[in-house]
DNA sequence: ACCTGAACACCGTTCAAGT
DNA sequence: ACCTGAACACCGTTCAAGT
């Protein structure tokens, strides 16, 4: 990637570069395997430079899928500030930013949630990144609960009740499980909506 | 695994023997990769005789999936036949079963669900065992709704949103997303009974 | 048909050595 | 401090050869 004078020294940018390199390889070789070899040589390093930045493979894995979690924070972030006046619409807009997220960046998406990385034995950075990801639903359920929106609950409980559901649905889609029954974008985004408003309102009668 | 006598050949039962390897191998090294040649030491042959079976390490990986989702439907099958004349019980009971699964099997769940393998491209079979687990799940929902359980909602839509809550809860805890809310496999129960009942009611008030 | 051993091009990781 | 090249033990896959 980014092209080093030859004979310099990187002085502090190697890292992010290879977490970019990195993300940009995962992002071309579909669901292929990563490469920390090829990441240094993409990133214009030999390939035992890595190790001066990461301990190895798994930790360059752990920051990159933490640049997923601060991506994802930031852009439900942004779609929660917009509709911060309407709880209803807030929920459903970040939902449908959330399965986006997913579609958009199955590799990520893989690398955070497909179990390669177990958050029990998980860098302290990358827990907390993901934490922080959590917190901001749980924020946009407390919102809603104090506008009377939600049932009176524990708030954890509606918090993992509905992270739960989008989480899935954004998993099973980016997977191709559910092609039979959306395929395009805009099928996706229906079937998003419709999802999150029976998690809303239940599948009871 | 299977020792061979020596110098005789597997006469067909080496393909289900290095699925067998595979999946015990999976189990141990937690979390860790799975190599080929390791699977053929296991099973008692040499590290090429898996060709003869599986064109690739993928394919391999594939049929270990494909027994998993068996197993799944299995396991659902048997609880959803328990409580065949309560459909509620029916619906809250295969939801914990499908929860335990995951918990009790994560490297499986993880080759299943992690992204892996995608379901556009996987072989036929696999696509199939898939689909089969999740027509268990419709046929459930569906006797719901002939009880008069459910909304009249298009059922494929009310199987979405069950399936994407409880497969989304899994995987958060299978991950282990929730340790803080769900450690012992008694709070798991819970969690996973709680969240249900709410997938079931909806989260508004 | 079914299996083997040698070979190829890769991989992650370590380490002594260079600036 | 930061980076390199050689080396080690592995890996997936191919292929000619054996029964």
């Amino acid at each position: 990637m980014r092209k080093k004078a030859p004979g310099s020294y990187h002085h502090g940018d190697l890292r992010r570069s290879l977490i970019d390199a990195g993300r940009m390889l995962l992002a071309k070789n579909n669901s292929g395997g990563l490469s920390l070899r090829e990441v240094a040589k993409v990133a214009g390093v030999s390939h035992t430079a890595p190790y001066r930045h990461f301990k190895d493979k798994a930790e360059l894995l752990a920051a990159i899928a933490e640049t997923g979690f601060h991506q994802l924070r930031a852009d439900a972030e942004r779609v929660a500030h917009t509709y911060r006046e309407t709880p209803l619409q807030q929920y459903t807009h970040c939902a449908a930013r959330y399965v986006r997220f997913a579609v958009e960046n199955p590799e990520t998406a893989h690398l955070m949630f497909g179990g390669g990385i177990d958050m029990r034995t998980a860098p302290p950075s990358l827990k907390q990144a993901s934490w922080a990801t959590f917190e901001l639903l749980i924020e946009i359920i407390e919102n809603g609960k104090q506008a009377g929106l939600y049932k009176a609950v524990d708030t954890m409980d509606l918090a993992v009740a509905t992270w739960s559901g989008i989480h899935g649905l954004s998993l099973l889609i980016a997977n191709g499980y559910l092609t039979q029954l959306a395929a395009s974008d805009s099928q996706i985004d229906g079937l998003a909506q419709r999802v999150a408003r029976l998690l809303l309102e239940g599948i009871r009668k």
